[in-house]
RNA sequence: GGUGGGGUUGCGGAGCGGUCAAACGCACCAGACUGUAAAUCUGGCGACUUCGGUCUUCGAAGGUUCGAAUCCUUCCCCCACCA
């Protein structure tokens, strides 16, 4: 069991606080992904820094390499990822879809032909729940099919239906502790009744987190609004909602203004990876030639290291010769800026005036870049 | 001085009579990345184009051939070894 207060509203939006074993969040959150007990290219002191309390560890990659057993014979994940904050466990569910290619899918649970060596590794509800807690996870996911998309009507049903058969019997898997919990999460597509249905079934149940799956697969971010429009409403508005996957800074702004809680996402650091850096002014390519000789930083309005200490001709540089610290400095910018976002978007839900950070947010985004230096 | 090997589109490097504006890699110019098989992937990369093509390129100049980056001659460079 973990708790959840609801500290305000404005509009549909929330302002929360979520208490765990590992400590408190403060909603609206930002998850980091760390998939392979590790938020890349970033040391856990410096992945705090950047304003998260939450971050996220997988089953799937775990359980392959090193192995649940032996991350909890040394003591937890916290412990081996050296983390004392809280984590959140995805299940696997997503590698049911991005791994399509290597695995097979029935009644019981996945077969997978694990992506490093081809070991055939099997993933069921109640071994994922399992893991999970040998992990040390203060939040485990229900077992779930990421739908892929797109999908038909019929085809989104009987995988919506399967997830809720999953979530029945990962509940009935899962050993309640303090500070833990166990989230469900609701499929559908992009079906307004199936995704209402999914809502109603897990509601039934009663979880600890009610998740938003299936989205930012392909559908636009239209068709993501328009399901959260329809989906959030049926969630039982006294626990945190969860949009997973999720994404964009702008799909970021919308969703809270639909009233979601929680949102992880890899983009931030992949493109810290991939030279593309989030700003107040959009998205900015390090890596393109118009920075080779710009002395000015990334984001002057940023207080990170990469901001506060280096100019864009130093990342560009860094970028193009493939240096690590390029990655490191990238993504903890990213990182910075998605944490900021979301300080922001909590400071403007409790003077009630989401609305305006909303259009500011839009109007500064639709801007773009600084202007091109004068030569 | 002798012998052998070589000069290909920014660089490296394939090609060795037609299917060659010329493989591939790098560099370069852009784009994409949404519960991470991702420090990854995709496109472009001689000039012009009404996007059908047209034109100019493979050290230089001649030549053989219906046709030459590919064969021959001469010249200019480079490298290795021997003296």
């Amino acid at each position: 069991m973990i708790g959840f207060t609801l500290l305000g509203t404005d509009g549909a939006a929330r302002r929360g606080r979520l208490a765990t074993a590992h400590g408190t969040i403060e909603t609206p959150a930002f998850m980091p992904v760390g998939t392979a007990a590790t938020v890349k290219a970033m040391r856990p002191e410096e992945v705090a820094a950047t304003g998260a309390e939450i971050v996220l560890g997988n089953t799937y990659h775990l359980m392959l390499r090193p192995g649940a057993e032996r991350i909890a014979a040394l003591g937890g994940l916290h412990r081996f990822m050296n983390w004392p904050r809280a984590i959140l466990t995805d299940s696997g569910g997503y590698q049911v879809m991005s791994l399509s290619a290597l695995r097979q899918i029935d009644e019981s649970g996945v077969t997978f032909r694990s992506h490093l060596d081809g070991t055939r590794m099997a993933l069921s509800p109640e071994r994922s729940i399992e893991i999970q807690r040998l992990l040390g996870a203060d939040i485990a996911m229900a077992f779930d099919e990421c739908t892929p998309f797109p999908a038909t009507e019929d085809e989104a049903r009987r995988s919506m239906e399967l997830s809720m058969r999953w979530a029945a019997r990962s509940q009935a898997a899962f050993v309640d502790r303090a500070g833990a919990g166990l989230f469900g999460i609701v499929q559908g597509s992009v079906y307004p009744d199936l995704r209402r249905e999914s809502a109603a079934a897990l509601a039934a149940l009663g979880f600890d987190g009610y998740a938003v799956g299936g989205l930012a697969v392909g559908e636009g971010q239209a068709a993501m609004f328009a399901v959260l429009d329809k989906t959030v409403p049926a969630l039982p508005a006294d626990r945190p909602h969860y949009l997973m996957g999720v994404g964009k800074p702008a799909d970021i702004v919308g969703a809270v203004l639909r009233g979601i809680d929680m949102f992880d996402c890899v983009l931030p650091t992949r493109s810290g990876r991939t030279a593309q850096a989030f700003t107040r002014r959009g998205t900015v390519n390090l890596r393109n030639a118009r920075h080779g000789e710009d002395p000015r930083p990334l984001d002057e309005a940023c207080a990170c290291a990469a901001c506060a200490q280096y100019s864009r001709a130093y990342l560009h540089h860094l970028a193009r010769a493939s240096e690590i610290l390029g990655s490191m400095l990238l993504t903890e910018h990213n990182l910075r800026y998605y944490g900021d976002l979301m300080r922001d978007l909590r400071g403007a839900i409790e003077t009630r005036s989401l609305a305006d950070f909303a259009a500011g947010f839009a109007a500064l985004q639709a801007g773009g870049d600084v202007s091109p230096l004068e030569s």
